[in-house]
DNA sequence: GTCTATACATCGATAGAC
DNA sequence: GTCTATCGATGTATAGAC
């Protein structure tokens, strides 16, 4: 049960509390199985009504990643970074990292592509890019500044939570590899002479 | 159009050829976009007449699954490897990259979690296991023995994958740096003094 | 703003005739 | 084995009362 919505609330506070209540059915029954009538149900609603908040399904899904990346910059600022570069890369991907794989249903919305003919709206994937970008400059201060090198980069980071997620939920099979591996592409950008 | 199912066939080959339809579909539909009403329009039988040759739209999608894989395997053991370990892995990973990124609902259905409660049988599961085996065991011969390195190096390939299919569909953005990856990978094994 | 009621289209799946 | 007919569920959307 997700609680019933609080018809006092403001509308502001009540759209919120209708994409909180939106997570928390994706995370029981799977981002693809989220349906508009068992959403209005948890929240004591009728299914019509959810209509006056968001469009369409598609809406309530752009909102839902535009919070899910909302909340993940917000982590991601929390940080303290160490004001060595090369660990502050490694504390930043590590919170890039557990942020992603504490909610399934999360990690699949923001950074796979579940629901047919879903796309984030243009104002919802800047906070996505708002990110990138974060961990493009904090690449740059270690010394990794090709963009070849920063795709590689990103492609293996996406790589390591994608095998996390799928063969060891959970667990850390993955995951404790991250600094080596943060060390590993730092060490060795493109025209090295190594 | 696909063009209608040979009703002389074996029983076999008529389920094969539902398969080959089924993948034409999902290429031109999306993998999610898949109906079993559209499928049978295609083959020129009723929707219920699928339920002759797959017990549910997971059972056919299960079948797509191990379909898929066997090609795969098919598709790398006509690769004529270099001696050498270190080119045979390029090759390797190269053959598997291309096969991957050549059918976009292909990679997602072998790869990645596109359909709500889908999960592989265990027995299409092992087509799967096979090509992984086959990569661990050249990757043994090139010096990666230590199985958190490879599952490092499993990770970044299928990050390159994914990433070059999301981010620049038909291109080589990621794939270009393959074999560089590859030596960096193969060079730095987690023991090393380095 | 919220409700009930309804409508339409789609989907996977099943029953039963042939 | 194939069909027609149908079921229950879904998403989407609207009408109209309160």
């Amino acid at each position: 049960m997700i609680g019933r919505l609080d018809r006092q609330a403001s509308r502001e506070d009540r759209t919120a509390a209708i994409v909180d209540a939106a997570w928390a059915l994706a995370r029981t029954e799977g981002i693809g199985g989220l349906t508009l009538r068992g959403l209005a149900r948890e929240l004591g609603i009728s299914q019509p009504s959810l209509y006056e908040y968001f469009a369409s399904k598609h809406a309530l899904y752009d909102a839902m990643f535009a919070d899910g990346n909302r909340r993940l910059a917000e982590h991601l600022d929390a940080q303290r970074l160490p004001s060595d570069p090369r660990r502050a890369v490694q504390r930043f991907m590590r919170a890039f990292v557990d942020f992603t794989l504490e909610d399934d249903a999360r990690l699949q919305l923001l950074f796979q592509r579940p629901i047919p003919g879903f796309a984030p709206s243009p104002a919802s994937y800047a906070t996505a890019a708002a990110v990138l970008d974060r961990a493009v400059a904090l690449l740059a201060e270690a010394g990794l500044e090709d963009p070849a090198d920063v795709d590689c980069f990103v492609a293996m980071v996406g790589g390591v939570v994608a095998a996390q997620s799928s063969n060891d939920p959970g667990g850390t099979r993955w995951t404790r590899h991250l600094d080596r591996l943060v060390d590993l592409y730092l060490d060795n950008p493109r025209r090295s002479s190594r």
